[in-house]
DNA sequence: ACGCAGTGTTAAGCAGTGTTAACGTGTGTT
DNA sequence: AACACACGTTAACACTGCTTAACACTGCGT
């Protein structure tokens, strides 16, 4: 199989020469830009699997270099690097498209779990194995819970939910990464009927006391275990 | 808060003088050591929160040190530090659990931003575990405290607000620390929502009269315990 | 075609959370 | 002692989130 091509966009050269070479010590091909028209003509004559935007960059932002994007493809994952820790920026990426976002500074395992995570689910590539949570083992392409000998079976829509949260676990995951993963659009009644799902999952994952699904006022949630 | 202990292990003198006295100032506990022997003695005897390895080093070169000590400790967060020309070396230094690497030369600026982001993730790992705080015990990811066989559980905000101040027990906390690190702005409203949040706290923390938030006016809080 | 079970959405009422407000108390200063 | 100011306490408030139930829709087997 030949290597997942990247898109890397970071203006400051020292983070993006280490990440590009952390990155291709892991069998990534990375093309690297360091400002946002470099970026689009990269993106353009190279067709990258995975865009890397920086969202503070000279010439072209990466929140509108990733609307542009959009136009054409509305599949390619995107992530963004952020420095600021505001919330509304991360909102606001949403809004340009974003499927995930990283505040710098991050570590290269933190970007790296993060670009899998959105390559398998581009890819179909469920991940077939077990996962633990607590004392029960998840297996999100059964949508299947055990807990002991007991199995407990999901619902898609849980299953999804569940998986999201497992990818963010003891950290954050922001109601609107959820919504606009699972839902597609952060309206009120998406919103609502996720809240509906929290407490499916809660139910479900009673039989440990250890995990918990927290929420985080104004948020979202954090999967503790 | 006392000073973070990392270790060094450069065996360049000049540049790991250099490196030493950066860190120093910047509020870092230093331990140096000029080879891999000395540096194994070092960590055995000192106890280290983070681990920045040259690879080339006489006696024991960086892996093959990181290799034992990642025997016993699976957790601590290694730097690798690589010449140049050897990018064949970091593909091997992540087998040998690095969590990041920097190419020399490198700047301070990126050294701290790598050790920074690795002493956070460090730090929401072991957030999951129970603080002890007089008789009562903290969770902090889980929100919750105990006291003998009582749950009480807190808000996010009670939460953060007790964590910022267990990092800081027995010392001040600052007002303005408190506020621009949960709130983001230390205007008046939120501190007139802070002082609400002390007063909450308090009452949560009354079981144990050992304990007390006690305020030193206008400066911040200290938590004594 | 029909009922049935399962799934996700909508609705409605209730509970919890963080903020604001109002008023009270303490502390250091003049 | 009088004062200004920082902090404490309580309650009210707006809003978010939780929970339960009802509902519409789908796919399924008969």
């Amino acid at each position: 199989m030949s290597a997942t091509k990247i898109l890397l966009a970071e203006d400051e050269l020292a983070l993006g020469t280490i990440v590009k070479e952390s990155l291709e010590t892991r069998g990534f091909e990375v093309l690297y830009a360091r400002d946002g028209e470099e970026a689009k003509k990269q993106y353009l004559s190279n067709k990258p699997e995975l865009l890397v935007l920086d969202v503070m960059m000279p010439k072209k932002d990466g929140f509108s270099l990733a609307a542009e994007i959009r136009k054409t493809d509305s599949l390619i994952p995107i992530i963004f690097l952020t420095a600021k820790s505001r919330t509304e920026d991360v909102v606001e990426g949403f809004g340009y498209g974003a499927n995930d976002y990283l505040k710098k500074p991050f570590s290269m395992e933190e970007l790296i779990v993060r670009m899998k995570a959105l390559l398998d689910r581009k890819l179909g590539k469920t991940a077939t194995e077990d996962v633990l949570l607590g004392k029960y083992t998840f297996n999100f392409s059964r949508q299947l819970l055990r807990f002991e000998s007991r199995e407990i079976m999901l619902t898609h829509r849980e299953a999804q939910l569940l998986h999201e949260l497992w990818l963010h676990k003891n950290e954050l995951t922001e109601r609107n990464l959820i919504l606009r993963t699972l839902w597609g659009d952060d309206d009120f009644f998406n919103a609502r009927s996720m809240d509906v799902f929290i407490t499916r999952l809660r139910k479900k994952l009673a039989l440990d006391a250890n995990i918990q699904i927290l929420n985080v006022r104004g948020f979202g949630y954090k999967l503790v275990c």
